[in-house]
DNA sequence: AACTATTTATAAGA
DNA sequence: TTCTTATAAATAGTT
């Protein structure tokens, strides 16, 4: 519902993540708000953002919401107060650590090293997995030289047309050679070839 | 949004107040799911109707949720009275949380997804790193086919001769030619090409 | 449960 | 962050 339709998955330029997030974390309390008011529900949202800032709202108190939840789910006592938050602490370090070795597992197979358990099944994954990803980056990357030499181009064309035109004013249309040796025209015989030809397309 | 304007206050009419709670609970729960996938929150969401019906969602599970809401609210409580292990294992949380989003956004961009800041320099870069990564890929893959290809190889060689020993004893040397047509000579005419030729090397 | 006229939310752009 | 505005999405009232 706005200027265009997205589709829900991650978005990932972290700005406008940021700006979203806001915006719908806003109309999602809203609407929370509303539920709760129009129906008589108790409501209860926590919102933790990816930075791991927390946003609550409840109807009532999310104290009260969450020992509801727990009664209903009968596991008051561990959730609600846990007895020790240096265990707490812990078991999250260790499932935080576990996640780590597995993204540098991960990230070490990506980058070539560490294949040593791997069948050919999971090689040929990961070959295709670095072929896409080659790809990608390669199309991205001609993307960003190709505008970079049509700006280039487009500017030198400017300045030399401009050349062209001060030379006319200096030497008048007469003594018609300026100092790199290019013969100064009407402006339109571009003489520095600087369009390129378009980027090949990879095929490997 | 619909076919009149409402006011937020409590649906007199129990039907349409039951109505409106389903219709208005699915909407804010798909919300709260596109909030949490769109800007890679974690979202708890509980809702008990006026009847005391329970629903729920989270992005994660709304144990996590609530665990991680409570350690946040005890963290407050805890800077009046400072226990130095719990601070300890914050601080580490912390630390480890921010070394997985690293290793996040890292490996999403070796997977070609979100090169949206990366400038040529960066971007050639990880093109080379990919390069690299899939020559080390490619000549795993090949050297576990060629081990293969050469073990099945001498098994197919030494069951053949066994087999072709057992013909000798069973018709001793007279009527030579077993079921499959393969002529049976002295073991050492290898009759089945199970030798490839050396892989290519990779060069692209 | 559908339908649909409206209201509301929000994506994109400043 | 906040405003604007065109458009997508949600939903109130109705069938």
């Amino acid at each position: 519902m706005g200027r265009g339709k997205i589709v829900i998955r991650r978005i990932d330029n972290s700005t406008s993540r940021q700006v979203t997030f806001s915006k719908r974390r806003k109309g999602l309390i809203k609407k929370a708000k509303e539920l709760a008011i129009l129906c008589d529900a108790e409501v209860g949202l926590v919102i933790f953002s990816s930075t791991g800032k927390l946003y609550e709202f409840a109807s009532t108190s999310l104290k009260s919401v969450i020992e509801r939840f727990n009664s209903l789910k009968e596991e008051h006592q561990h959730l609600l107060n846990p007895s020790s938050e240096v265990k707490f602490w812990q078991r999250e370090a260790a499932i935080l650590r576990q996640q780590v070795q597995n993204l540098q597992e991960n990230h070490r197979q990506l980058m070539g090293e560490q294949l040593y358990g791997l069948r050919v099944e999971e090689l040929q994954n990961l070959e295709n997995q670095l072929e896409m990803s080659l790809k990608g980056v390669r199309m991205k990357k001609e993307r960003i030289l190709t505008n970079e030499i049509q700006e280039l181009s487009r500017r030198g064309n400017l300045i030399h047309q401009e050349n062209v035109e001060l030379y006319k004013k200096v030497y008048g249309n007469g003594n018609c050679l300026n100092s790199y040796g290019f013969g100064c025209g009407d402006g339109s015989n571009v003489p520095v070839q600087l369009q390129l030809s378009p980027p090949e397309i990879d095929n490997d």
